[in-house]
DNA sequence: TCAAATGGCGCC
DNA sequence: AAAGGGCGCCATTTGA
């Protein structure tokens, strides 16, 4: 990589993309001004230093507060030091002339963007960068082995200042009086936080922050993606994801026959529920797995679950609609016609989403079961009219992740191939491509026993390297030690009784019990951890992605964030736009690469499609 | 009677 | 092919 101040953009091979803008978005959450660019061999350093298009007489950092019933806000140099005075913005008129007043590229600075910025793009206001208090104080906090709280800027300033934590339960005094006692209310908690000045609060956080990240590339570029991926996640839910619900109507009546009313089971599954009965002969309620695993049991089959791969398997009549009957009962009531009022407004999807709401680093949904969208529901999701979706996956995200955080040689090698499982089959595994895909993602998982389990002999001797850095993980989840991502994100400690059960185990006077009891938690554990560095780096890379897209889509006319799962994302993009924004997702994808794996011959290849129904993405 | 736990299953 | 990681959601069951 070359260090030329004009190559400092870190974007796509060949500068072949059209930007039109500087790239602004990514990095350099922290203290960067135009001209002084930092380099050094690290990309993401380059990366840091690169970033430009901050107004020399603008605010390198805006920081914004609710107060009241409006806003304050103010600019802040790169130190986290006021540089001007503090801006009240009494309505939304005067907010919306104030973002608008800021310089392009602006950072802005608030405590948490789920509750700071769906109020801004209500009343119309795009931003492109934010450094998030709260996400930032997780990952920082995750790597000091303590707990966020739910406001985390009023708490790093509390800390700094030796005032109590709000929200801290171990601050909590217990109430003298129980509640109730003498009738009376309990008494509001008191909130000194009210009367800190929000701003005060939101610059001495940041310059916590900035001090405990210091000189740390790869946790500040986790800690940019993190912010960044927090913009598309309010904007992604507030624009919706397509959703025809006359389609998806017509398929649920299809399948289950007219909507019922409240209560009723629908006519294809209370039709399903009679013939389960008058197959055992005397009533079973299928939705009760109780009722059911001992209707099985009566019947004389030895079953302690009822999960569907079990019963499968049995000799009895009522089988094909047990079966039949769990599939369209989970359609009716996961994604039946209840979901669809709720959830489904105006023909979009709204789902509340969670950047860094697993632990991982993933992504978690509220509302609508977000991220759990079935098969067939895609099929009702619909680009509008003139428009259609460019979906793009990244094919085998974690196994390549695998290769690229082990270094592992021979591993590296075989992710140069576009399908990773057939290159894996033809390696070791005798072209048996199935086999191959269980075996990793036994290893990746921590499976034990069954085909994947006996597996793993093969996997270890061609990618001894791999293995051992799973391995290692996990032994370190056993011992009850924490792991990391690739960019530092880190393992939540085990808990107090995890510690206890296992100690108890390896006591001297401890019982059969006892010890096979501590066996399986350290054990559960280290699956955990082992897991975690997997999915954990391949988040990071996600983060980073998804932040790159975002940033280079807002240079196209009407194309917006619909939708992002783990490692695939899809654009709603007017049709004649789909190409170029399908280039722009894979430099997107090359510079993630770079950018979260410098240096390492790993290749993480992203495959857009353009499609007009989600179904047929894959 | 209500909240928490459980069982099951969808997604990655 | 088998039951290993991470989630959210629903209906039912359990337990205080």
């Amino acid at each position: 990589m070359t260090c030329a101040p004009s190559d400092g953009d870190g974007g796509p091979a060949g500068g072949k993309l059209p930007t039109g803008r500087p790239r602004l978005l990514l990095v350099g959450n922290f203290g960067n001004v135009p001209g002084r660019v930092i380099r050094d061999r690290d990309p993401r350093r380059d990366q840091t230093g690169a970033v430009g298009g901050i107004g020399e007489d603008g605010p390198v950092l805006c920081a914004l507060a609710p107060s009241g019933a409006g806003w304050v806000a103010r600019a802040l140099d790169d130190a986290g030091t006021p540089t001007g005075p503090v801006t009240v913005l009494p309505d939304r008129a005067a907010l919306q002339e104030f973002a608008a007043s800021t310089a392009p590229g602006v950072r802005w600075l608030w405590d948490a963007t789920t509750s700071v910025y769906p109020p801004l793009l209500a009343a119309g206001i795009r931003v492109d960068r934010v450094h998030d208090v709260t996400l930032t104080e997780r990952i920082l906090l995750g790597r000091e082995s303590r707990h966020a709280e739910p406001s985390a800027a009023a708490a790093v300033y509390a800390r700094r200042h030796g005032l109590p934590v709000p929200d801290d339960p171990v601050a909590e005094v217990a109430p003298a009086v129980e509640p109730g006692l003498f009738m009376a209310e309990p008494s509001a908690p008191s909130r000194p936080e009210a009367d800190w000045d929000p701003l005060d609060v939101l610059a001495e956080a940041f310059r916590s922050q900035a001090e405990r990240s210091a000189g740390e590339n790869a946790l500040r570029l986790l800690i940019a993606a993190e912010s960044a991926s927090a913009l598309a996640a309010a904007e992604m839910g507030a624009a919706g994801l397509p959703l025809r619900a006359s389609v998806h109507d017509r398929q649920l009546t299809d399948l289950l026959g007219a909507r019922p009313p409240a209560g009723v089971r629908p006519p294809k599954l209370a039709q399903l529920a009679a013939g389960i009965t008058e197959a055992f002969g005397y009533p079973v309620n299928p939705d009760s797995a109780v009722d059911l695993r001992s209707a099985f049991q009566r019947a004389g089959f030895d079953i302690s679950t009822t999960r569907s791969w079990v019963i499968k398997d049995l000799d009895h009549p009522a089988v094909p609609e047990v079966l039949e009957y769990k599939e369209l009962s989970r359609l009716f009531t996961a994604n039946g016609w209840n979901w669809l009022d709720e959830w489904v407004r105006g023909d979009r999807f709204h789902a509340e989403y969670l950047p860094g709401g697993v632990v991982t680093g993933r992504w978690a949904a509220r509302g609508g079961g977000g991220l759990q969208i079935p098969k067939l529901a895609r099929r009702a999701v619909l680009a509008e009219p003139g428009h259609v979706f460019v979906a793009a996956d990244a094919a085998q995200l974690e196994p390549r992740v695998l290769a690229a955080i082990s270094g592992d040689p021979a591993l590296l090698a075989v992710s140069a191939d576009e399908d990773l499982y057939t290159a894996l089959a033809d390696d070791g595994f005798g072209g048996d491509r199935a086999h191959a895909k269980v075996a990793m993602l036994g290893a990746m998982y921590g499976a034990t026993t069954g085909e994947s389990g006996r597996l793993l002999p093969v996997l270890r001797r061609r990618y001894p390297v791999a293995m051992a850095t799973v391995e290692q993980a996990a032994h370190r989840g056993e011992q009850g030690g924490v792991v990391r991502s690739v960019l530092g994100r880190t393992s939540p400690p085990p808990s107090a009784s995890w510690r206890a059960t296992v100690l108890a185990g390896s006591l001297p006077d401890a019982g059969r019990g006892e010890q096979a009891r501590a066996r399986e938690v350290a054990r559960a554990w280290g699956r955990f951890t082992r897991n975690f560095v997997v999915q954990g780096s391949a988040a990071d890379w996600a983060a980073v992605w998804l932040s790159g897209v975002r940033r280079e889509i807002a240079a196209v006319p009407g194309a917006e964030l619909v939708f992002f799962q783990h490692d695939e994302l899809l654009v709603h993009v007017p049709a004649g736009s789909a190409d170029v924004v399908a280039e722009l997702v894979v430099g997107a994808a090359d510079e993630a690469k770079r950018l979260v794996f410098p240096g390492s011959p790993v290749s993480t290849p992203v495959r857009p499609v353009v499609v007009e129904c989600y179904a047929d993405a894959k």
